[in-house]
DNA sequence: GCGGACTGCTTACCT
DNA sequence: ACAGGTAAGCAGTCCGCG
């Protein structure tokens, strides 16, 4: 068995294509396929002789294929074009275009080693069966060898991150003035270092040149810190450390734009080879990329795995840290050291609270790595991208190259990226979504909540919404006015868009396998016996969680203006017949049921019995349940009971359930852009309401916050609004106070605010709009200002708890008077 | 000249 | 940077008003 990890092929020679990773025994070894060309597609006119392409430098080889046609129809005839090296291809794509009679040319934008994955049907990050390959070594690694026919009967499958050898890593630099990544003017004063094996050593270092060796713990984890004589042996310190080591998976936070690159450079200012770092030594060991403002870093023959990216898109975050990830899944509140208290503990010798900072900051990234890498592990595998890769994609892109594979494997061809202009025309025009249906505003009791498992993948297999299949020639056409019963018809309602009857399309045998798999993995999961293998029982939920992931965002994708196969009325069709689905359960609820529908959402439904209670109105719903999954091809499931709701607007509501748990959505209560004191008055208000079912009390909780406000009793972080820059801050039409604050916080420090840049601001006392008076949080204190209390009160407190307090009919006056009454006897008295 | 009504821009949420 | 639907704040303008 080898498990491999990182995927490249060789410069030099032929193209052989090769897999980096660790064998059972323990030692790394490779993986070498060999024959293995790039190629790509051309359409072309009828009489076209293909000759012309064969005589082009750099071709090998042309074949004539039949491949499906994405968008359906009849079977295309193409050109398959082989060519010798993939340096060659995108010169022989330009030169191939322009000959003529060549109408269009295909799948040439696919790098060659992911289309080497998919072709070979290699998934980069898998345990590999090698045991029948010829051995031998590649540039000094044990290697099996293999050709392309033998890659493609390799067995394989997805492995446990454990069952590797993990390493974290992060640097300390002193921040000098102009200090920037590519400069690297500012010394490396620590590198922490942190990994675990699958026989489970664990250790910590800290490799610096100032202090004294020391040891202690981290979280139960002994600690090394080393402390060399100069930077440079600290660099060569850290290589050392971890060739002994030796690492499959590198985690570091954000080592895509900080710590790969200004080691990098850093490193090259010293005179320092950083080649050590790669597997086998001597490689690049540091990789560089950047394209479209973005960075992306790699370690040859390692996966490098920055869970930035992993945090960024599967945790719900305020801001994106180190720290608020590991609190958010450790539950560990870890110290967050300023760049300013570093540079000053490093300056004063004050190296021991440094050395504990810089070893948590690699301790946590490996711990969060531990718990966050098994989900990127499945979706390398379900997508064949290499790892490093899959970490970076988007969901739309995983989808997309889900979709990448699976066509090799059917024979289907690869449609073509938008050009800027396709991508403008799709984006033009819009399509309508789902359905949220009037609450009915104001506090209730015993409602229950029931929501269509999956519905929009659902939808797709149920009505074969495919490109391929949509408006296809070998069905009759259909109007929406002929179909009685849009349940099992393939016109979508409303929209009419017509669907084949006869072949299953690619996007629904596509999602339909991954609900199957996920289906599995769900059943294996209920098998086992979790209290006795926990550990296998998160990876299988890991894993049904990434197949659920994917199968979601075939909708979205197929409506997404940059997907290859973007299919508008595929996406329209999808929503109208979840409107449909929605409508019609509604329907059969109020009418058959007498369940009185007061709030819904897409594929949810908020019902209640009048005159139930709870037990009553579950059990008239079940009844309900049963008779709408016998008819129709989605399933209704019972969500939740609520013993009191409060539907305050549409999107946004507080519930009590019948467990005794608060469910919060869409309220001031959850959205980063209003001040921690407003939304914590207003989670207190609703906890008043909902569990305490105490209006009264309710009123009590804002005026003490009032009051508390007044006195100035608050800390500058409960006044904080976060917001984020969208896009640079010229580039707004409207600059609203968030673009202001993060304007003065960047002419403080010197820098241009980018797009992406969360800011943390204040209204303060002053005169001017709003905006003008945003200060940042961190100049607050420097420039002395003081926090606009009136603000806070008029618009920050008050319409959060009033949004509430009108729900359940207080006026404002109700909810402000008291308190006035009461400032005024203050006044009189104090 | 002022303030309320209205519009457009913007963000962050829900499903 | 997978979709559309939605609320809501702020900036800026319009409009009525002896």
């Amino acid at each position: 068995m080898l498990r491999t990890v990182w995927v490249d092929y060789a410069r030099k020679g032929e193209p052989d294509v090769i897999l980096v990773g660790r064998r059972e025994d323990g030692n790394p070894a490779a993986l070498v396929v060999k024959g293995f060309r790039p190629y790509f597609y051309a359409e072309v006119e009828d009489g076209f002789d293909p000759s012309e392409v064969e005589r082009l430098s750099g071709v090998v080889e042309v074949e004539e294929v039949l491949l499906e046609h994405p968008y359906g129809g009849d079977r295309v005839e193409l050109l398959r074009i082989v060519a010798t090296y993939p340096k060659v291809v995108p010169k022989l794509r330009e030169q191939v275009k322009k000959l003529d009679g060549v109408k269009e040319v295909y799948e040439a934008d696919i790098p060659f080693v992911r289309r080497a994955a998919v072709d070979l049907n290699l998934p980069p990050a898998s345990e590999v069966d090698v045991s029948d390959l010829d051995t031998g070594s590649w540039s000094g690694l044990p290697a099996y060898f293999a050709d392309v026919e033998d890659a493609r009967e390799l067995d394989h499958r997805p492995y446990p991150i454990e069952d590797l050898v993990v390493a974290s890593f992060d640097l300390e630099v002193l921040a000098e003035p102009g200090t920037t990544i590519k400069g690297a003017s500012g010394p490396i004063i620590a590198i922490s270092f942190a990994y675990s094996t699958p026989d489970g050593e664990r250790r910590n270092y800290v490799i610096t040149w100032k202090g004294e060796d020391e040891s202690f713990e981290v979280d139960g984890v002994e600690t090394e810190v080393i402390v060399c004589r100069s930077e440079a042996a600290a660099l060569r310190r850290f290589f050392d450390e971890f060739r002994r080591v030796d690492p499959d998976v590198v985690f570091t936070y954000n080592g895509d734009e900080f710590d790969l690159p200004y080691l990098q450079h850093r490193a090259g200012k010293l005179g320092i080879d950083v080649s050590p770092l790669a597997r086998p030594a001597g490689k690049r060991g540091i990789i560089l990329k950047h394209g479209g403002g973005r960075y992306a870093s790699d370690i040859f023959g390692r996966a490098h795995v920055d869970l930035y990216h992993t945090a960024r898109k599967n945790l719900k975050l305020e801001r994106f840290t180190l720290e608020e990830a590991v609190k958010d899944v450790l539950g560990v509140e870890k110290e967050e050291m300023e760049l300013a208290d570093i540079n000053e503990a490093w300056k004063r010798g004050n190296l021991d609270e440094l050395m504990r900072y810089s070893a948590e900051d690699a301790h946590y990234t490996l711990e969060l790595g531990l718990e966050l890498a098994q989900v990127e592990l499945e979706l390398s595998y379900l997508t064949r991208l290499p790892l490093p890769d899959a970490t970076r994609f988007s969901f739309g892109q995983l989808a997309e190259w889900r979709a990448i594979y699976k066509a090799r494997q059917e024979d289907i061809l690869v449609p073509n990226k938008p050009t800027r202009d396709e991508y403008k025309r799709r984006r033009r025009k819009a399509y309508k979504g789902a359905i949220v249906f009037e609450p009915e505003i104001g506090l209730h009791e015993n409602v229950v909540c029931v929501d269509f498992a999956s519905l929009y993948p659902n939808v797709m297999v149920a009505h074969n919404i495919s490109p391929d299949t949509f408006d296809c020639d070998c069905c009759p056409r259909v109007t929406v006015e002929e179909v009685d019963d849009p349940t099992d018809a393939t016109v979508a309602p409303d929209v009419g868009h017509k669907f084949c009857k006869r072949r299953k399309g690619f996007f629904p045998r596509l999602v339909e396998g991954l609900i199957e798999r996920r289906r599995e993995l769900k059943r294996r999961l209920r098998k086992l016996d979790t209290e006795s293998h926990p550990h296998e029982a998160k990876i299988l939920d890991v894993r049904q969680q990434a197949y659920k992931v994917l199968a979601n965002s075939y909708y979205g994708y197929m409506g997404w203006a940059n997907a290859r196969w973007f299919c508008r009325e595929c996406a329209e069709s999808v929503t109208a017949w979840g409107r449909y689905y929605i409508s019609e359960v509604r329907r059969i609820a109020e009418e058959k049921y007498g369940l009185k529908v007061v709030y819904g959402d897409t594929d949810s439904l908020f019902v209640k019995l009048p005159d139930a209670d709870l037990e009553e109105t579950i059990e008239r719903v079940k009844e309900f349940l049963k008779e709408v999954n016998g008819r129709l091809p989605v399933e209704l499931e019972l969500e939740d009971a609520y013993k009191r709701i409060l539907f305050v607007t549409k999107k946004k509501y507080a519930g009590y359930t019948e467990d005794g748990k608060i469910v919060t959505k869409g309220l001031e209560v959850v959205r980063r852009d209003w001040a921690p004191i407003a939304r914590e008055t207003q989670r207190r208000v609703l906890k008043r309401i909902l569990a305490d079912n105490d209006p009264e009390a309710a009123l009590k909780e804002i005026h003490e916050v009032l009051e508390r406000l007044k006195s100035g009793d608050v800390d500058i972080d409960e006044l904080a609004v976060t917001s984020q820059l969208t896009k640079k801050p010229s580039e707004y039409v409207q600059k609203g106070p968030h673009v202001r604050a993060a304007l003065r916080l960047a002419r403080h420090l010197g820098v241009e605010p980018e797009p992406g840049t969360i800011v943390r601001y204040v209204i303060v006392r002053g005169p001017g709009s709003v905006s003008d008076k945003a200060y940042p949080v961190e100049l607050v204190r420097e420039e002395g200002k003081e926090p606009d209390v009136d603000y806070y009160i008029e618009h920050q407190i008050l319409p959060a708890v009033e949004r509430i307090m009108r729900a359940i009919g207080y006026s404002r006056g109700q909810i402000v008077g008291e308190t006035a009454s009461q400032k005024t006897l203050d006044q009189f008295f104090g």
